[in-house]
DNA sequence: AGCATTTGACCCAT
DNA sequence: ATGGGTCAAATGCT
């Protein structure tokens, strides 16, 4: 363990508590209906403890050690390893070489892993043409054991031209049909997805398609897609962690669009950030293109992406994961959220959690 | 013709 | 041995 990030990971971990906390009294002062002034000091001082917590993961850039290859898609989402990928690793790299294939396969499954939950409703059902702006071409789909339901699986439709590894499950809900679980690997590396997004057919699927940026500027937008995440809900689930894939599940509630919306404007980070691209850094609903099976986002597949890498972008496992994985243990729930650790765990809120050597 | 979906078979991890 | 994930030929759609 480094020292110097030792430090800042028991900064960053004090910060991301303390925005809990204060998020916390946030909600009681909203059930309470406090003043409008004391509701604003406190998203204040929220906002004020995230973007410190941002601000210690940004400047400490990525892990210089050499690490598993999990996190090696810490800024894209998506691995830049060396592996050599042709797209089509099965038949064509056995005749090859059968090391290639294990190191698709390898890649594969380090690839970073999240699940949103979906509820599609009738109006989704109706419209049926929403897009996230990626485009998405199933490859299969497969009967799961103990599932009503199939499972759907897609992939980048640009995997081959263009190196894109994202793929995403699509398995609808046992107990509510209405529920599409959406299980996203990798991020997109393809440009097609975030590029403007192609004109909308009508001014109402303008309102609901997002303008995706482009993921080379992922970057620049994480801290403000994160913000704006964590300010409107954010939901960690630890699904699919298994204790081998270090990427934490964030999932979004299936807030409407419109409120989402209306609310980001008010949304001012200190000045520090500037959150004028935000609202276009949302995915609207979506329907997957020429697919039976429907869903849709609540928040962009990105905003995920980028929350999930800045976590794993410094691999600093050993204290976020320890938090997640403690509790995933302890509950052995499949699904849990990330404030958890406050309730189970007793924190001394004057505790000075950048104490030196507090996390060596 | 070109692209997407379906579906049985295969591979791999457990 | 089994289940999940993926491939790729066959088929469908535009």
């Amino acid at each position: 363990m480094e020292h110097g990030w030792n430090w800042k990971q028991g900064t960053l971990v004090s910060e991301l508590i303390q925005g809990m906390e204060l998020a916390k009294q946030l909600r009681l002062q909203l059930d309470s209906a406090s003043s409008a002034e004391s509701t604003d000091l406190l998203v204040q001082k929220i906002l004020s403890s995230y973007e410190k917590a941002l601000l210690i993961l940004k400047f400490n850039g990525p892990v210089p050690v050499a690490q598993p290859q999990q996190n090696v898609g810490a800024t894209s989402g998506v691995p830049e390893s060396p592996l050599s990928i042709n797209g089509s690793p099965r038949s064509d790299d056995l005749d090859k070489d059968s090391q290639d294939t294990r190191e698709v396969s390898k890649k594969r499954k380090m690839l970073p892993r999240w699940t949103d939950q979906v509820r599609v409703t009738s109006e989704s059902l109706l419209e049926g043409t929403h897009d996230d702006g990626f485009s998405w071409r199933k490859y299969g789909q497969k009967d799961i054991l103990g599932a009503k339901y199939p499972r759907s699986y897609y992939r980048c439709t640009y995997r081959h031209t263009q190196d894109c590894w994202a793929t995403k499950q699509v398995q609808r809900s046992d107990e509510d049909p209405t529920i599409f679980e959406i299980t996203y690997r990798g991020a997109h590396t393809c440009a097609h997805g975030n590029q403007g997004v192609p004109p909308p057919a009508s001014p109402k699927k303008q309102e609901h398609k997002s303008t995706n940026f482009n993921n080379n500027n992922n970057q620049q937008l994480q801290s403000q897609d994160i913000l704006f995440s964590l300010r409107n809900g954010l939901r960690v689930n630890t699904e699919g962690l298994d204790n081998k894939e270090m990427a934490p599940s964030f999932s979004f509630p299936s807030t409407s669009f419109g409120l989402l919306k209306s609310e980001n404007h008010s949304f001012s980070p200190s000045g520090v950030l500037d959150n004028s691209n935000i609202l276009n850094s949302f995915s609207p609903p979506f329907m997957s293109p020429a697919t039976s099976e429907l869903n849709y986002f609540s928040a962009s597949q990105s905003q995920m992406n980028n929350f999930g890498e800045m976590l794993n972008t410094h691999n600093s496992e050993s204290d976020l994961k320890g938090l997640i994985s403690a509790n995933t243990s302890a509950t052995n729930s499949p699904i849990m959220d990330l404030d958890f650790p406050l309730d189970q765990v007793e924190l001394d809120p004057c505790f000075q959690f950048d104490t030196p050597g507090f996390f060596s």
